[in-house]
DNA sequence: ACCGGATGCTAATACGGATTAGCAACCCCG
DNA sequence: CGGGGTTGCTAATCCGTATTAGCATCCGGT
């Protein structure tokens, strides 16, 4: 894939400075605003120039400053979950609408690298000729992330963000406390009496997943000893599987359980579906709780009692943190280099005291 | 902002050259596996170099092939509307959705040009420093576009597309036929006895909104003449302003109206409540068609009648456009750059025989 | 032994812009 | 009138890659 230039004679600084009789430093050194003591130009001599600017609507070459040496004012967009099944869209909408706006605000650009092959299930950011470089600095998105790509990028001060905790040495990022919204939603539920809990969460290894799961064990446990979090029913439902949920809630029923704690809105729904059609009222007969938030705030009414992690602002901080990094007058101290966002628990209607309740 | 690339040494070509003992001529053409009766390297030595590119994990910096001369599989995407206050994302999340899925399976990335300054309401894509020029080609999404800029391009023979019919000479787009699908609407609205129709439209002279009432009018004075379209009621409405659109439907209500005409699904949402507030039925007293669909497929259950643009396939019909435009052994003929996908109808339920009718 | 042609590579240059060293002209001062 | 400083600019170089011209070297043929 080549450029298709054919346009006669492209404007560059040469034929800038070819109209204004001038030569190429001295278009450079206008349109910089160099006045450094080394090179003074006059005002006449510079007004020529950039009058001539003006009438031919030159615009420097991206890719030429960029080979120069300076920065374009891109950052790069990666996504480890592949983005458009549009599975995960409305997972990542509101992160990319965060980025978008800040980027907006920053006058920059934005690099999306949807180019990225997926091997072994995930994308690869490091694939032979990605186009990486062009960018300024980085962004990162998704779940889960390759440790080793992350190492690698830190070990060539590569300057990038991850949106969410990461567990690599050296890696910055924004993170939501997912652990302390957990553990205040679980903690709400010990107190109206709640003892025996379920909890269907996502398989999976990713920090905000660890971060949720730590927070229930860890609130049930210091409420109620070790005994407590044995009282937890750990099932695995990873996807939209109709079977695996079905069979989920049935063990869900089986259990006993007063309390169901679910990973996300989609499948919190789904389940909700599946007690009522089994005669089991939620919150009456079940209560429940969630540890996110529905995609879209509209929608079908989210009633729920759950978390609601600030998605947007986590993506605009992430955005805002890549770009002090990458402003040489902002020397970033070391500890702002790890944000964490504190999780809002929204109240909703479907945590009530159990009807045992003492 | 500069690149604070301090990482001692970065691998390129000249590196690679010197740990191979070859020159960095001989890297590119192994890299490029150029096997010209001018240039011809034998197995051994090819295979040293490759060791060493392997080891080192080379990648090619995409700004100096950029430099010198080669595409680098990046699209540009730009929008007119200003992409977020949220607003209009719904109108963009299906074109993109389509654009990035057609993107990841020619293996491109995607610039947004997130950083385009706002000058009298709309977004100028040729501002001074845009980073356009990095991209092999762009598409252009938005409602209305700057005729100025459009043919800018064309003369400056840059690669593009635009996402939606452009009314300027040697400009290529991919179309939704808007006119034809309001026609049958319309016209099956005819059919089934309606005679006074209210039509409540956008103020724009955006071309898409442009067919459309092209299509409703053409339809009315083909069936009735031009007398016909004297029955249409014309009121703009081009927002959420809440007291406009209450005025509207006093407006329709006073019009003694069978049909309803509207140009978006959320204004055919809220007059339809207007209508239902005022105690008069849709369908049975009012009917009404919609010449757009929901943003979004789920939502609130969408029974209109209506249009349904194919958005994402407009999108991604548009993006394999531009990589057909930029493949230079693929000449695309004439005619192919200009494209037109139909428009279908969903038959919905709040189209029905006016009470009146004879 | 010498010539023509292939083989295997490299030196040189271009791409467009940023930056630095430094040239030429002028001015001021002694 | 000559030396030192300033002013106004330019030539040259660099960034990393692609591409072309062409230099050695070797081989086969006569």
């Amino acid at each position: 894939m080549t450029t298709s230039q054919t346009s006669p004679r492209r404007i560059t600084q040469r034929r800038i400075a070819e109209l204004a009789g001038v030569s190429q430093a001295t278009v450079s050194l206008v349109l910089n605003e160099k006045a450094d003591a080394t090179s003074r130009i006059p005002e006449e001599t510079r007004d020529r120039v950039l009058q001539v600017l003006k009438e031919t609507g030159y615009v420097a070459d991206p890719a030429a400053r960029r080979l120069a040496g300076l920065g374009n004012k891109i950052f790069g967009v990666f996504t480890y979950e592949p983005a458009f099944p549009t599975a995960s869209q409305d997972f990542y909408a509101p992160l990319l609408s965060g980025i978008e706006g800040t980027a907006e605000e920053l006058g920059c650009d934005l690099l999306l690298f949807t180019s990225a092959p997926v091997v072994d299930g995930t994308r690869r950011l490091l694939h032979e000729n990605n186009r990486l470089r062009l960018a300024d600095g980085c962004l990162l998105l998704g779940v889960e992330m390759d440790p080793d790509e992350l190492a690698r990028l830190v070990a060539d001060g590569f300057p990038f963000v991850a949106v969410g905790r990461r567990d690599v040495d050296g890696v910055p990022y924004v993170a939501i406390d997912y652990t302390t919204g957990a553990s205040e939603l679980v903690g709400t539920a010990w107190e109206l009496g709640h003892r025996r809990y379920a909890y269907v969460h996502v398989d999976s290894t990713g920090e905000s997943v660890v971060d949720r799961r730590d927070g229930v064990i860890g609130e049930l446990e210091r409420r109620g000893g070790p005994a407590a979090a044995s009282g937890l029913l750990a099932i695995p439902a990873d996807g939209p599987d109709g079977a695996t949920l079905q069979a989920a809630w049935q063990q869900v029923r089986a259990s006993g359980c007063t309390v169901l704690v679910v990973e996300t809105h989609e499948t919190a729904r789904r389940l909700r579906a599946m007690a009522e059609a089994s005669g089991v009222a939620v919150p009456d007969a079940l209560s429940m709780i969630v540890l996110g938030d529905a995609a879209r705030p509209n929608g079908d009414a989210n009633d729920f009692t759950r978390l609601s992690p600030p998605r947007t602002a986590l993506a605009s901080a992430a955005t805002t943190l890549l770009a002090r990094m990458l402003d040489p007058h902002d020397d970033v101290p070391e500890v702002e280099l790890r944000q964490t966002l504190a999780c809002p628990v929204m109240a909703g209607a479907t945590l009530v005291a159990p009807e045992d309740a003492a």
